[in-house]
DNA sequence: GATAAAAAAAGCAAGCCGGATTGTTTGCCA
DNA sequence: TGGCAAACAATCCGGCTTGCTTTTTTTATC
């Protein structure tokens, strides 16, 4: 346990990098290839690919590194190869999860989009459905998995929060993107807000009865309100 | 494994018991105040607490039946010996935090209550003000990593289902009784529906930035939005 | 019918065992 | 040497068993 400490920043980027170097440079000169290790990235991606399956099936707690290198069929060494232990699997997860929930979110909210047009209020509601769908996506139950498990587990924490700040930074910068009319950021936070904690709160209610129906109702409601929000906010009442 | 079953039942109950037979009758006899059934359920009720406790802080997956004896100063033993199983503590745990859930809402609930007077901004302020701090509670927390457990695991599914359906019910008729005047039962579901989520969405999103800021604008958000809708449901515009 | 002895049961403590899971080590292959 | 496979060692946890103490119930006797 005691924490490393030597060579650890610099430790393993001083790694012969460049010996056998000759190889397959062929694919463009980033960091990471350039050797055979192109097929190490792929199989990286389905490790992760993999424990996120087994975040949505079996939850955090239950999915094992068993579990996670036969989803993604590798062998448990040639995961321990990958990632040395479990939690850095999990860590890895983490900004896995962050980039492919910011494009997801990405191509739900510009499906939508009609920037040089008056914002309607059916776009209103769209963005609402499709923030339901969003939360309703294998890799939101993924995360919020990990970020149940990261309330009591320090580690993890701190993987999230480091990623959380920039999670939002970009949520905000898409919904400004996509309604582009909506100028005073102030309302817009608040309504965003407003969305993404009515959704995250229907998300994680799975037990609900009438999980369905109500959701209709509340994105009706959340529309409403949004439609009122804006109204106020650019003055008049035509949009 | 294999069962041992022979001279099980009556092995140790020959053991010589009485010899000394000196007893304390002293505590007057029999039944009347000693009753050390009472003693069991305060044992049970201590371990009880003691899970809720253990799930706070550490999260349901890590909570061992060793940590949560411990924390009830009782043996593993003593714990066998009310809840056969883990699974069993954890079933009655959601027992517990249904009815203990219950109660504090509704503490929470009255102490805003004028039922006999019109509706006020500030009272339904306060509402959502004893919303947030409800879900801020530790029987919230606690009852949030049973529901998250409950996702993926079916027995647990099971427990809380069934207490599920009682809790939407009597949330809201708590939340009628202290709304007398609200009498659109449709948009009090809505309203209710819409506080519970928000809440329930900002109450997990623990690692979210600036959380008590953003918190208190969105119960001002809510707020307005609730004043609008009992506004619109009664017809005019006075409260 | 009261009462003391005996039996049974309940509460409780501690140890052991099997299974599961993780990280390591060893070795093979290109 | 990097990617990978498989066996191994160590740990942890849950449940079972054993055994002791205290309380309650039954029984036998006066």
């Amino acid at each position: 346990m005691t924490a490393r400490k030597a060579g650890g920043t610099s430790g393993r980027s001083a790694i012969g990098r460049r010996a056998g170097a000759k190889s397959r440079r062929s694919a463009a000169g980033r960091v990471g290839d350039g050797w055979q290790a192109e097929k190490s990235a792929l199989t990286r991606q389905a490790i992760l690919e993999a424990a996120v399956r087994c975040f949505v099936e079996h939850g955090y707690a239950n999915t094992t590194t068993a579990m996670i290198a036969d989803e993604a069929s590798v062998s448990r060494g040639a995961m321990m190869h990958h990632f040395p232990s479990r939690s850095a699997v999990m860590n890895a997860v983490v900004g896995y999860l962050h980039v492919r929930r910011l494009n997801e979110y990405r191509t739900l909210m510009t499906d939508i989009d009609s920037p040089d047009q008056t914002l309607t209020r059916a776009a209103i509601r769209l963005s609402v459905e499709n923030a339901w769908k969003y939360v309703n996506l294998p890799s939101f139950i993924a995360y919020q998995e990990l970020l149940g498990a990261a309330r009591t587990d320090p580690e993890l924490a701190e993987a999230v929060g480091e990623v959380e700040r920039d999670f939002e930074r970009e949520f905000l910068k898409t919904v400004r993107s996509v309604f582009p009319h909506w100028k005073q950021v102030k309302s817009l936070q608040a309504a965003h807000d407003l969305v993404q904690f009515v959704m995250q709160g229907m998300g994680v209610a799975h037990r609900s009865s009438n999980r369905e129906q109500r959701a209709k109702r509340m994105i009706e409601t959340v529309t409403d309100h949004l439609e009122r929000i804006y109204v106020a906010d650019t003055g008049d009442g035509e949009l």
